[in-house]
DNA sequence: CTGTTAGCGCCTTCAC
DNA sequence: GTGAAGGCGCTAACAG
């Protein structure tokens, strides 16, 4: 049910005006008396009316709504990036739909025909590769798209990411830096375009840069969540020559494998050193506290919505791709080794 | 701007009829011949007609839509409630619009005139206390509200929240079995009526029960964060007398407090004990993982978005208060300590 | 400056 | 069974 109604009708009554002049002062048009400005004002106030943004958004075409498409928000990387988008959102006035994904195509379409119903303005949509069945759904739909957190391969929709090659080479060239030659690495799936290959890539350049041969057996892959860090921590803890360092490519992972290290009765960062990947506070509180790559999640977020809100007034955006800049965050899970 | 106009007038052209007609394909109004069905469906199909929920929700006056009040969509308690709201509300076709409050009724007076402009048909707010103002705002609204790991002193709305003092009670009877008579409590806010004083309450009857005496300068109140965890056990660590366990309001704090104890190179559970409280992730990936309450957050969310669902059907709902059930997770943060 | 009117897209009587 | 018409609350164009 929706409130009671009071309409602009009553208010127009009320203070013996026609309703077009009650629309104007709604929406602060100059050409209107102050006398009668005052009145309508009154009106409004003795009757406690409030505009009806439903019947507004029919008449305007615009319903200042923005679905957000994401994997899961419950999962640790997503809450802040949505409140980025939301606090942008709501700056300029505008809500967000949430739509839980679950990186399930099929809830996808559903999700999709939803939004399109309830005539969002417009979608971003995170973390989740874009197929082709998705983009020609996004096409359809003619509504500004922005991805965050992925891009899109064909190219054809605006994407604010970082650079995840070059973060995940920062963070084992540190790892080399400190004197690591024997460095394993807990990567995610290996056909994920986005933060699967790339931090693979950044990893082999780095060793490569510092003339470490990259040994593809010392390339694990899990799925980003703990248990997979845990067990292939336990995988690798079995090896007969073990690493000295460990690069994950999410901190889920990374504490997965910590928590192996220790359980094992081995020292971090005395016997094995960890690098993870994205800036979540668990590697923060973790026991060490987990160097990392921090992602500017909430800038992430923002910087989107932002982009959208610039699309949704029409102005021209040049830029395709936004790449935000990462941080190399130097906590304790990481020695230097000596060189022999 | 919204999407490409296909209205309902277009099919009923394309298919020799008139509206009304499409509109009752549409609602599955069972009065129309299937022959004339059918070709109303291939029109739709040929156009690619979808329906506007705008223009619908303007005619029905119901939206299909609640809003979700919360403090910040990127504390870790709260995805997950959000994520069981999410879902139920999606079973039942509504969406939810999130807004994060911040615990600052400002933002909540801001908040709560959007959704009422938006005209959501319901509201679900979570975890703030319930204040006059508030309570006033909320009446005006004349719409069902639902209120979630919170409660209203005055009773005039439903919750959905579980025992505090119960819960805080079993941890700390847990400690005290465990041998334990040292215990002391970081506890959350002394005037938070939610989480700050039932759980303090259950601490002490644990005590009682236990005879053990409760000693006042063994309560300390931090914000649930993580950064007042460690702080006030760093406080605890420096006394003459160390307890043997300590019980967090709070996981975040329980981590917290972790960290410090370590830090100092105490090993727990050796020298100290541990128990949090909510059952987020980070006491469960923490190493050693932390004895903690965990509380139903998905089925704290499903739940009130249930009884939410039922007051929009216009459900008769008896109870005024659900009560959920917790749990006392047993981890590896604490141990039994010999009596002498 | 301000009142009146015609829709926005849909659903729902009310006749036929 | 089905078409036509009225109206949900609002804005914008057109007169005055």
């Amino acid at each position: 049910m929706m409130n009671k109604i009071v309409t602009i009708k009553d208010v127009a009554k009320k203070a013996n005006v026609g309703v077009g002049t009650v629309s104007r002062v709604l929406n602060h048009h100059p050409s209107v008396k102050e006398k009668t400005r005052l009145k309508v004002m009154e009106a409004i106030q003795a009757l406690e009316y409030n505009p009806n943004a439903i019947a507004r958004s029919l008449k305007a075409k615009e319903t200042r709504s923005v679905g957000v498409m994401i994997p899961d928000i419950s999962s640790a990387f997503f809450p802040e990036v949505v409140r980025g988008i939301e606090d942008v959102a709501s700056a300029y006035k505008y809500h967000i739909i949430l739509c839980n994904i679950d990186l399930d195509r099929e809830k996808e379409k559903v999700s999709l025909q939803m939004l399109k119903e309830k005539k969002v303005d417009g979608i971003i949509f995170i973390s989740n590769t874009v197929d082709e069945g998705l983009r020609s759904g996004f096409k359809k739909i003619e509504i500004p798209i922005v991805l965050v957190s992925t891009r899109d391969p064909a190219n054809e929709f605006k994407s604010v990411i970082i650079d995840n090659a070059m973060a995940a080479y920062e963070a084992v060239d540190y790892l080399c830096k400190l004197g690591h030659r024997e460095i394993a690495m807990i990567a995610g799936q290996k056909d994920d375009p986005n933060a699967g290959i790339p931090r693979v890539e950044g990893y082999k350049r780095a060793l490569r840069e510092n003339h470490i041969q990259v040994k593809e057996e010392w390339i694990y892959h899990g799925d980003y969540r703990y248990k997979s860090g845990y067990d292939i921590m336990q995988e690798i803890l079995k090896k007969e020559k073990l690493p000295t360092a460990v690069f994950a490519a999410s901190d889920t992972m990374a504490v997965g494998a910590a928590s192996a290290v220790l359980h094992r009765g081995y020292h971090i960062p005395g016997h094995i050193s960890i690098v993870g990947f994205d800036g979540i506070e668990v590697s923060e509180y973790f026991y060490p506290s987990i160097t990392t790559i921090r992602q500017p999640r909430y800038d992430m977020g923002a910087c989107g919505m932002r982009l959208l809100m610039k699309m949704l007034k029409g102005e021209n955006v040049e830029e395709n791709e936004v790449i935000l800049k990462h941080e190399l965050i130097k906590r304790n899970s990481c020695r230097a080794v000596r060189g022999d």
